[in-house]
DNA sequence: CATGAATGAGGTTTCATTCAT
DNA sequence: GATGAATGAAACCTCATTCAT
């Protein structure tokens, strides 16, 4: 008994779906809510433009769709950092590690947010997926914090949320202003050692906080 | 040698120069440069739709006069902070401050950079203007870590242009995603208590790395 | 002589198109012809879309069906009027009163009217089933103005085709005016003394007319 | 000195707004609110479809104008009609051919209030402009009743309003349903003779009941 | 009989930009 | 210098209809 395999192209719900969403990932992070296409995501896609109505509704909705799918997409991988038992300096170096490398390999990311933000997040607002999706990120610093406190390593003042937002800004604002801050340093800040030095400084500041002297 | 005659419109064009920067920083910071209309300008600043074409060209030529303004304008704040004379410690809490301070006070700076960024700094490319208008916080930043190393307080490896970029993002991030980051943690971050908690977090943070053990 | 078996799914069949039409009628009827969805129309009749064009064929044939089958409704109603027995002047207000009611319990019967005239009855003419659906009415009108007029109470010059439009006028154009009307007026013209107070003028107006002086 | 004259054709906003006007009563008196198209309105009017949103706004809000010009031309010529030194039998005769008269001179009347009849006024609830339209025939009949109930020729029980919408009514009615009558009918009812029949048959309707026994 | 996916044509609306005065 | 009218291109979105299963 064969088992019988879902149609590869067309007539397929999840495969028009998935297609289009990541086209629209693509228009979106390049060219912004306003400046993307609705026609320029149908041809990325490879699928007739009413298509996106059909299964999105209108382009502030598919909008949506796609921030639903970065959310989950990065909270999905964050779960997979598993930090209980690692010593508490070298969970927090991989936090920033993490946080550092995932913005590099996906760099839909921070344009999306920003797209978001620039919208005021309206609609994550109105996003019930999304709200509740707390970053487990905060939970795991919470504890690795606390453990680091009890070995007397850390400092005993760091507050979870403060610390998770300054590990995210050191690469966030680093990444997503590389264009200016590049032009304005006349430097190349991508280069495989100015992200290594970026990594690294980063590390320094945040142990350099955290670890008491 | 002949003498110019001071064109006798001239108060009047720059009137309406100024007036129509500051309506499109405006609409260029709510909306973005694609979500930002030439009409919504013109109607903002109360002048013909066609004086905007007459002054600054094209919508992308507006823009970018909009951006060399607003650098201008953070530089020369930044100019009139005189740090020389101040102790090393101090002078890094004044830049945090004065950072921070300026991103609150000046809501249109934060969104006209994400929108460079978004396309890439193209404008900013282009403009000899800017290229060359450095933040004088670098050398001041050098200064200052230079006389806290002589004086035994500040560590000796720090990159002057990382913890420029490093200050800046704890702020920057920070207002620039206000939106996302209160709507997924359900909090105000603009609360008079958690401004004042930020500021205080930003610089322990810094000095935190910076201060010797 | 072979024996005619019943299709197996007559009765789903007709049940579906029954469904299609109540929910087109309704549809139609609240938008027009251009107005109405075919979506919705599928919708509403809890069907696939598909189904009305398997049942129907295209939209302006299922357009024709609606009509067809409001056309076959008032005249079956208007049969089961027996007016051969009363009064003459009974007769005419019985005829007044169903009009009135009809039009007020069928509210679909005026818009699909409109619409069809908006389109210069295209429909209509093309249906060989309704072109020949005289309304019994005529026929009764006739009868009964010739009985009045034998007794000597109606006037001898009166047109039944005339007065049968005439007084379909009088309910008609109140009710399907009734929003510009109410709007104009500031009134409510269909309040329960509104209502009595026209039916009264109307056999009036009517009467008025017909019984001689 | 020479009077200067408006420039005829280009850059003449009144013109333009004119000739949009009469290119869209004409288009929503043929296809209905929803059957019309903005391109055929503009290329009717012969300018550039852009200057109908221009003038008008929506396409809700060009109806909206469209409607309030046709209240505002049968009120203007109604307001010539002066019946005040005219018998009143006579006076009823002229309400009556008036009303007849400009509906078959002005063909989109009704299909135009038909249409927002369907739409349940709401363009017109919204107008200030129309709501307070209202028709000086209702206060002209007023009148008329008046003077006849004192020289003993009509009954003492009319009202006004009643009266003028049964007046409407009867050729209202007769011309919005002329195709489906004619077509039920197979009867033509736009033919002189029939015009005539109808006019006289909807005064004698009209004056029969009001005449006293 | 029945269904959900798919489509092309065309609808309304918006926009940056230019023209005529 | 200044203005309001005008435009073409293109954006978003909708619709009746058909296809594949």
């Amino acid at each position: 008994m064969t088992i019988l395999k879902p149609k590869p192209n067309t007539r397929n719900r999840d495969a028009s779906k998935e297609v289009i969403l990541v086209a629209a990932t693509e228009e979106f992070a390049e060219k912004g809510l306003q400046g993307a296409r609705v026609d320029q995501i149908a041809e990325r896609a490879g699928v007739n433009k009413r298509m996106l109505y059909y299964y999105f509704g209108q382009k502030d909705d598919l909008f949506l769709a796609v921030l639903e799918r970065t959310y989950e997409k990065i909270r999905d991988e964050e779960q997979t950092l598993n930090l209980v038992e690692v010593e508490p300096v070298e969970a927090i170096r991989r936090l920033i590690s993490f946080t550092w490398n995932y913005y590099l390999q996906n760099p839909e990311f921070i344009p999306l947010l920003n797209s978001e933000n620039l919208h005021k997040a309206v609609h994550l607002k109105e996003s019930k997926k999304i709200r509740s999706l707390h970053s487990p990120f905060v939970s795991m610093l919470e504890e690795v914090l606390e453990r680091g406190r009890q070995q007397g390593v850390f400092r005993s003042d760091a507050d979870p949320v403060q610390l998770y937002i300054t590990i995210a800004s050191l690469s966030y604002f680093y990444l997503s202003n590389k264009h200016t801050l590049s032009t304005i340093f006349a430097r190349d800040l991508l280069s495989q050692r100015a992200r290594a030095d970026r990594l690294s400084h980063m590390t320094d500041v945040v142990l350099g906080y955290l670890i008491q002297a």
